[in-house]
DNA sequence: GAAATTCCTGACAACTTCTTGATCATTTTC
DNA sequence: GAAAATGATCAAGAAGTTGTCAGGAATTTC
């Protein structure tokens, strides 16, 4: 399974530490932009709208706290600051000025990831209005809300089914295979039960495709598993 | 001016910690709740409702990380690990279980304070974008003034029947787990009593339901939980 | 301390969901 | 293109969940 890209944004004049961080970040993961001036920084989380700001604070044109404070009067864009300064003034007057998390250098390529990854769900809640919807024709479906409408119509799912639909929902477009499928609804001690996948798959197809014999949405993959296609 | 009061609740088995922070921390500006285990943390969280969980990865009963992970099914309040462990994994670990920060002692009083501000902020972004009141249909909800009106005539509800009705409301339009219901209402301790549930909404759609035999605000997801419905 | 309210609990009926086997259709393999 | 493997469909009984009611315990109120 893939995970979703997040666009991350670094604002560092040492070119040492941008490159620390490309081969950090897993790019297929996170989108890596870079800054090398707090000017150049603002441009572009403006035009950008990355999802997590990385900050240094010892900038060459303008003070990596003020960068933030000017962030902050408009953007709710987590900020997590690296900085090679331990002092606890520098460490308080960043996080006061709006910065979210503060590592110090050297710090692990492991917490750091960790440390994205607290931001990003942050992140989610804070723009979290918009909710995480797949759309696809006259079919929505909101995993958070557990809510399924086609056509405008609220479909009523059964937990095994919206199990079933969640997982496919969240490998939307690729094929998921059988014992996948099985392992995340049923458990691993179902993992070889497939006649559970056509009975459910045929429930799902009945509720959503409207001509169900002929599903364009919920597909068979023979001999691998099914998907849910995109469009 | 005063600054407003927050409940921050310590979860740490060494009485040398709770004391450190008791000073640490100005009570004027913070009502400090003390937890020697796991167990009476999560009881407190649901009773108490702190702003901010400081939480120790030793304890006695329970792993702190599992803490956290226990914590985080149900509740979003801010949680900052303080810990003596300064191993990489360790802190990946807690920071995936769902906790927001992670302090290695021995930390300064000044930057735990300022990370406990980081956490209150995140606090008021995650709960102050709830609606304090909430209006469907001839139903009025105003959590703050504890007050429920249907068709302009109020209400009245029984503790718990508002405690439940508050958590449906926090989570207007999703689907709330049984466990969830239970840990909000009555605490941890009672997460399997799923009749409570039972009997409650069906005194809740009593007092709020036109046909309480056929509910249209308060409906059932067989197997999950309930929901209030948005429209 | 008596009255009123609220809470907990058990019994049972009604309802929903899950599992399962039989049968037929489709796809893949040789 | 026939045989074998895989997939779809249907229906019915089993299992699990939910709604309802009511009496007694506990708590709160006056």
């Amino acid at each position: 399974m893939t995970e979703p890209l997040h666009r991350v944004l670094v604002i560092d004049d040492e070119l040492a530490i941008r490159r620390f961080l490309r081969h950090s970040l897993n790019p297929e993961q996170f989108e890596l932009l870079e800054a090398e001036t707090g000017e150049e920084g603002l441009r572009l989380i403006a035009t950008k709208e990355p999802a997590v700001v990385l900050l240094d604070l010892g900038l060459a044109d303008i003070d990596g706290v003020e960068v933030a404070r000017q962030i902050r009067e408009w953007s709710q864009v987590p900020i997590i600051v690296l900085s090679a300064r331990e002092q606890d003034h520098d460490k308080v007057a960043a996080l006061d000025a709006g910065a979210d998390d503060y590592l110090t250098k050297p710090f692990s390529v492991v917490e750091l990831q960790a440390r994205i990854r607290v931001a990003l769900r942050h992140g989610s809640l804070a723009t979290g209005a918009l909710p995480p919807a797949f759309i696809a024709g006259d079919l929505e479906i909101d995993l958070l809300a557990r809510l399924v409408r086609k056509g405008g119509v609220e479909v009523h799912l059964t937990p095994n089914e919206f199990k079933l639909l969640a997982a496919l929902v969240k490998n939307a477009g690729r094929v998921v295979t059988h014992k996948q499928l099985l392992t995340e609804v049923w458990g691993p001690d179902f993992a070889e039960e497939a006649h559970y996948l056509r009975v459910y798959m045929g429930q799902l197809r009945h509720k959503l495709e409207d001509e169900p014999a002929q599903p364009r949405l919920l597909t068979t993959e023979s001999g691998v598993g099914y998907r849910l296609r995109t469009e």
